[in-house]
DNA sequence: TTGAAAGCGATACCAA
DNA sequence: TTGGTATCGCTTTCAA
């Protein structure tokens, strides 16, 4: 990367100053803020700036300031997860959202490797941000711990599973809730055999999702160990509801940790000669687009991913204007849609 | 933004340079290529490099080399399409692959609102990057011109409709190839009458795979006004399905421009008491998670997204060592994934 | 091969 | 309210 092809010169302070007949220091106080500028100079400036077109050079300012004006957006996973993750890319909407109203800039600091967070720590630690935002899926690895080591504004996309006994700032679904409302929806239309495909249970979402509905079958006095497990993929969730079908062929209701294990759970369902939802209901997870493409429509519980990544940023910028970090976690409330599948 | 958390300081040259009892000059040189250093002295610089914990200052070697070691992902909508996007979030895989070979950082840049490439050019024009990766659907904006007067390298994903008499460096899939090889299939399989849900007019991806279509049917004597478009929506494909039902009822084959369109034609291919694939075949386009996860699975032309994302991250990598931008734009072949519907 | 010193373009302190 | 000036941390001549 030596040879660089010549870009436009840009103004400098200096020049708009000599443009305004001015100092360097009174354009930089008209420019940040405009404190102690008379109206005189001010429109001088501004007449400057934009005839000249300046734009203020952000290496010089960081330099002086120590400030960068961005933010990083850290994936701890690589692959096709980025993709496939249906909060992720909701997230990263309401993220821009929030970051529209200041100056701040995403950059993106996806890890090469799973499990990969030295290279992304070092890049932190260098100061090349001035905060992070991490989605968070497997909670288990030290980034909690180690971020916070580095005194820099963070604040986790998801609950981190062992904070290592450090206070992490986070915002969360309230995935507890989710398997609540799913279970209930599935005991008040009737169901009599109610089962799950959980998530991994390494992680968060997946183990929590299973507590909400075991909550609400414990207390209608059902039975809570029609549960198998997948890993998020749809085969992951078709291979659980094969062998759920096997251990209860009378189930008669299933909730299904995310809706691209739903797909799964669906084909096999379906390939069983049974009907959804008349042999077998089926509540799905995240409101996907698959929820809405799948045959039936699947009844799903809907994730506030946008609102997730704009609470993210929001406490970011405040813990970026001085404010301490917000000392509990964030719980964002989840909500029941219904399709034809439950 | 005023207040400023107080982060670690971080070692600067000078005290490595004082601890390895050399001048700064010597640890830069170092540090940059290590030309015209003595072997004495590369070790001592590197054990106090390594024992202070020492990272480059990124502002201070930007504001003297007039290089920012990162590039722009510029996203020219906003909205979900992000999310749908079934080519963006396999190309950002790509760059992130093709990035993490070098030093370069990856910002995003997305619009706050459709057609909001002012503020981006702004951004684009400040010297914040080195480069530009963009990625664009209507080719219609001036962007490509635009930008091209910044003297800001830059690639395209997705060829733009509308250059402005220059030339612009893009790398897109072989949207016209698709379109022949979906048309192909389904002659092969033995169609008679075949018909398709083409992608909106005013997009080149759209226009392109129809052409392609309509090739190999012309080619083959059939009939090349079976078309009706969609904006690849579910709901839009479903509504061209619809239509292209009442007005040839006898049709047995369909290539729907994109899979997401595909599973609103199923459905109503479905709902009309027609069987996929023995009453209609049905070819869709991405091979994204949907196509697998349709019922039936969908037959689909795949795009090599991640392939794309690397290559776009390549050719901007060579411009920025120097070499002059492509010509021509750079094509890359699609390949058919045959699953159930077709 | 090495080092001294002059910037790069901003901010911020201090006097005026 | 202003302007002069030191400073941020690095790269890059230019002499030695």
């Amino acid at each position: 990367m030596e040879a660089l092809p010549v870009g436009q010169r840009m103004p400098t302070l200096e020049e708009v100053a000599r443009a305004a007949g001015v100092s360097r220091a009174t354009v930089s106080r008209a420019i940040n803020g405009g404190e102690r500028v008379s109206a005189n100079a001010r429109d001088a400036i501004d007449r400057a700036i934009s005839e000249l077109g300046y734009i203020p050079n952000r290496a010089a300012r960081t330099l002086v300031t120590r400030r960068t004006d961005s933010v990083a957006l850290v994936v701890p996973e690589t692959g096709n997860r980025f993709v496939s993750d249906p909060v992720l890319t909701g997230a990263l909407q309401g993220i821009t959202t929030a970051l529209a109203g200041t100056d701040l800039q995403l950059v993106l600091l996806v890890a090469q490797q799973v499990g990969d967070t030295a290279g992304q720590l070092r890049y932190l630690r260098a100061g090349h941000v001035d905060g992070a935002l991490v989605i968070s899926h497997h909670g288990e690895d030290q980034l909690p711990a180690e971020l916070a080591k580095t005194h820099l504004p963070f604040v986790f996309g998801g609950r981190p599973l062992d904070p290592g006994s450090v206070e992490v700032p986070y915002v969360d679904a309230d995935n507890v809730g989710g398997g609540r409302t799913a279970a209930t929806h599935l005991l008040e239309r009737g169901a009599r055999l109610i089962a799950t495909v959980a998530g991994p249970r390494n992680m968060p979402a997946g183990v929590d999702r299973l507590i909400g509905w075991r909550e609400v079958l414990a207390a209608a006095g059902r039975p809570v160990d029609l549960v198998d497990y997948g890993d998020f993929t749809a085969e992951g969730g078709a291979a659980a509801m094969g062998r759920l079908l096997e251990r209860h062929p009378d189930l008669d209701a299933v909730f299904v940790a995310s809706d691209l294990m739903a797909t799964g759970a669906l084909r096999v369902i379906q390939d069983s000669g049974r009907r959804v939802p008349d042999d077998i209901a089926v509540v799905g997870y995240d409101d996907s687009v698959l929820a809405r493409t799948a045959i039936p429509p699947l009844t799903t519980v809907r994730q506030p991913a946008e609102e997730m990544g704009r609470r993210m940023a929001e406490l970011l910028i405040d813990q970026l204007r001085g404010a301490p970090p917000q000392s509990a976690g964030e719980i964002l409330p989840t909500e029941l849609v219904v399709r034809a599948s439950a």
